[in-house]
RNA sequence: UGCCGCAUAGCUCAGCGGUAGAGCAGCUGACUGUUAAUCAGCGGGUCCCUAGUUCGAAUCUAGGUGCGGCAGCCA
């Protein structure tokens, strides 16, 4: 067998009267008198193929073993279909059977199963309509987030996973470490530490999985102008929500000659491209969510492709919080990060689609934000999506070399490890700006699904690393 | 990590002190160009675990484990 060049996807676009195999794996099966019907299905449309099979075709033996979840082939012949849900079916002329799946067994059902025990079932779920969407959906986007950059200029770059600068700023992070061991001993498997001095470690000093490839894709941002990542981004937060992933995957664009604007430019047009380019190319998929998932799916996605997001500062997001009326679980106060009550009701409640905030106070936002005239803000913008808050946090990056050290050394930085991040100021350096955005997170928002783990096909997090 | 909730058949759930139930799925049969087909019958349980209260615990109490929701951390 060689691999598969063509797809049930492209078997509705046969004429009538064309012979063809059909590959897939048995969704349903109905018998009546005179015929069989079975749903094949092989994840390349979210439509499934009516096989009709006549009676007397196959044998007691084989049609025993077509059973929902058993993978087959079938040839035979497209021909117009009299049922009212499929405009063609294929008329089989034989099959083979490869994988039997017994049915007994078979836990994936064609009725009503719940996001959680799917996800307990996680290496077959991609066999059902939902994640079959959601797993078309998220290629389309990764796809459609490439042409973006690449359509634009951009240089794909892969910045380290593997990262000894502890500097980042951006949260917990995993140690990476040949040091450890393990042992059998009689309370179980315990961690033996085979030497205690990071100089003996693999890379000589503490290293650890990354958490943004922010500062390295700046150094080549700084010669190449225009450059993005897009790869695995590691948090070891014990995070227990809906909304954060242990392992996670981030855009990260970063522009040289770029200010906040046109930070906020690109964010923009990105989000509105790549929603407008998956809508375009799985038309069945965002049916489904929208029928299913998420209700309100195509009326706010459409608005949001078409009009333009809202604006704010900071400053004037917490005027209008304090002049809202409504009241909140946490107060509102300038100098105070935004609660999650307070970002849904700005995106929710009063503007109804996404907002920019912008210009944050310097004390809840990272050393390297480029400081506002005023000395109390910085030049940072977070963009706020409704249902599922941040999605794009970046910033213009503070490129003048003097206040940049002065900031890190009055947050108490350690400034050598910022040797070479500092030699870009020293260097030809230039205003720039970038932002990262959470892949799952879009993905979330485009398809209308609740839990972060569902747009993923294995989630780790936190006490959970399962398949 | 904090607060709250849930755990009963393969799945979704009801039962909430008196000895185990429904729908769906599975199996068998009937019927039928079917569309989450329909109808009849059959099989299916460590009621999450441990300890306690009680004549008696799926049911009440305590602890544990797992899962979920909300919040925090953030993308």
């Amino acid at each position: 067998m060689d691999y598969r060049r063509t797809y049930l996807r492209d078997l509705f676009n046969l004429a009538p009267g064309s012979k063809t195999s059909a590959y897939g794996w048995i969704k349903t099966r109905r018998d009546s008198k005179t015929v069989h019907f079975v749903q094949l299905s092989d994840g390349s449309t979210f439509q499934d193929l009516q096989v009709v099979i006549p009676e007397g075709l196959l044998s007691e033996a084989v049609l025993k073993t077509l059973t929902t979840g058993a993978s087959v082939r079938f040839d035979g012949e497209i021909v117009q279909s009299p049922g009212e849900n499929q405009p063609i079916e294929l008329l089989a002329s034989g099959a083979e059977v490869y994988g039997p799946a017994d049915p007994a067994e078979y836990p994936l059902q064609k009725k009503g199963a719940t996001m959680e025990f799917l996800r307990e079932i996680g290496h077959l779920r991609g066999r059902g309509n939902t994640f079959g969407a959601v797993f078309r959906v998220r290629n389309a986007a990764a796809d459609a987030i490439h042409q973006f950059f690449q359509k634009r200029g951009f240089n794909y770059i892969n910045t380290p996973i593997i990262t000894a600068s502890d500097a980042e700023g951006a949260g917990a992070m995993f140690q990476v470490t040949t040091l450890v061991g393990h042992e059998e001993t009689k309370d179980g498997l315990r961690y033996k530490l085979d030497k205690t001095d990071p100089a003996e470690d693999f890379f000589g000093k503490p290293s650890y999985l990354t958490v943004s490839g922010q500062l390295e894709a700046e150094t080549l941002a700084l010669g190449l102008t225009n450059v993005y990542t897009f790869g695995p981004t590691f948090r070891a937060e014990n995070s227990n929500s809906a909304r954060h992933l242990a392992e996670f995957w981030m855009v990260e664009p970063e522009m040289a000659f770029c200010s906040l604007e046109g930070n906020m430019n690109l964010a923009e047009e990105f989000l509105k491209e790549v929603i407008a380019t998956v809508m375009e190319r799985c038309p069945k998929d965002f049916e489904f969510f929208n029928q299913r998932i998420e209700p309100t799916l195509f009326e706010t996605l459409n608005h949001v492709v078409n009009s333009p997001f809202e604006r704010l500062t900071y400053t004037e997001a917490v005027k209008m919080l304090e002049a809202s009326g409504e009241s909140f679980e946490f107060p509102v106060g300038w100098g105070t990060d935004l609660q999650s009550e307070h970002e849904r009701w700005l995106t929710e409640k009063k503007v109804g689609r996404p907002v920019i905030l912008t210009d944050y106070p310097k004390e809840i936002k990272a050393f390297y934000m480029r400081q506002n005239e005023d000395g109390k803000t910085v030049r940072a913008m977070d963009v706020l999506a409704p249902r599922i808050g941040e999605i794009i946090g970046g910033s213009q990056r503070e490129e003048r070399l003097d206040v940049l050290e002065a900031r890190i050394k009055e947050l108490g930085l350690p400034i050598e490890a910022y040797w070479w991040y500092l030699d870009l100021r020293r260097y030809g350096s230039v205003p720039h700006a970038g932002f990262g955005l959470g892949f799952e997170r879009l993905l979330m928002y485009i398809t209308g699904m609740k839990n972060i783990r569902d747009v993923i096909p294995y989630h780790r997090t936190p006490g959970s690393a399962e398949f």
